[in-house]
DNA sequence: CATTCGATTGAATGATTGCTCAATCGTTAA
DNA sequence: TTAACGATTGAGCAATCATTCAATCGAATG
């Protein structure tokens, strides 16, 4: 049976917990999946995958673009390529960026069409 | 042509630059989007979204399962129920929580997918 | 009615974050 | 070698955030 007893030590009901701890547990991705979804929850950042879904674009140009800083832009790729969704391509001066990752891609895509709803 | 000129002013690839804002001001819901994806970018809420997903539970059993106080379960539930992702169903003192967005759930798991490459 | 208990709430706090500014790097051109 | 310029970096700052603590709410129970 599943004991009703106080939240404080017992659980309210404790097979689904047991339940889902075990689905939890087995886990192993969530915090990296965490890391990837904080990523793509911030405006600029956001706007740089999808400029970069596009075209491959320069510093500048996404700066103009986005409407900030070019230092602003740059800070941002930097963790965007800690994490290696995107990447660069260096000729002379300018550094070209692109997407590195097609499944961030993909998973901006699929969530644009379900937030339509 | 495309003019090189100073970044500071100009831009380096007008056309591309042009191409890509036209997409970007296209899309009315960027700010939406990275609002749902700060939401799950947070251990402690997308654990209580992968929770519920499997099963409707308390805040006291949300709280054991993560390890986290009532408190800081009921406020992120707070906000997962502001954004509609979450629904509440009241048993006299007790507070059932589900999953009030089956594109969020389906979300999860197309992501939990793609991060296992 | 008073007590109990799960849940909620607001204030406070420490941590994180995104940006600006200024300095610097690296490459190209004079 | 110098100057110019795109890009990067680090310090500093203001804003946001996640959590804790304490107080309170509301339903059930004695």
């Amino acid at each position: 049976m599943n004991e009703i007893t106080t939240c404080e030590v017992f659980l309210v009901d404790e097979d689904k917990v047991k339940s889902v701890e075990r689905t939890l547990s087995g886990n192993r991705h969530i915090f990296e999946l965490t890391e990837i979804f904080k990523l793509l929850g911030d405006p600029t950042r956001l706007k740089i995958l999808l400029a970069l879904k596009e075209e491959e674009l320069c510093v500048c140009d996404l700066a103009v673009l986005l409407g900030v800083s070019r230092s602003a832009v740059s800070h941002q790729l930097r963790l965007l390529k800690a994490t290696r969704l995107v990447k660069l391509r260096r000729e002379g001066k300018i550094a070209y960026y692109s997407l590195d990752d097609t499944h961030i891609s993909e998973l901006i895509e699929v969530a644009m069409e379900h937030m339509k709803h």
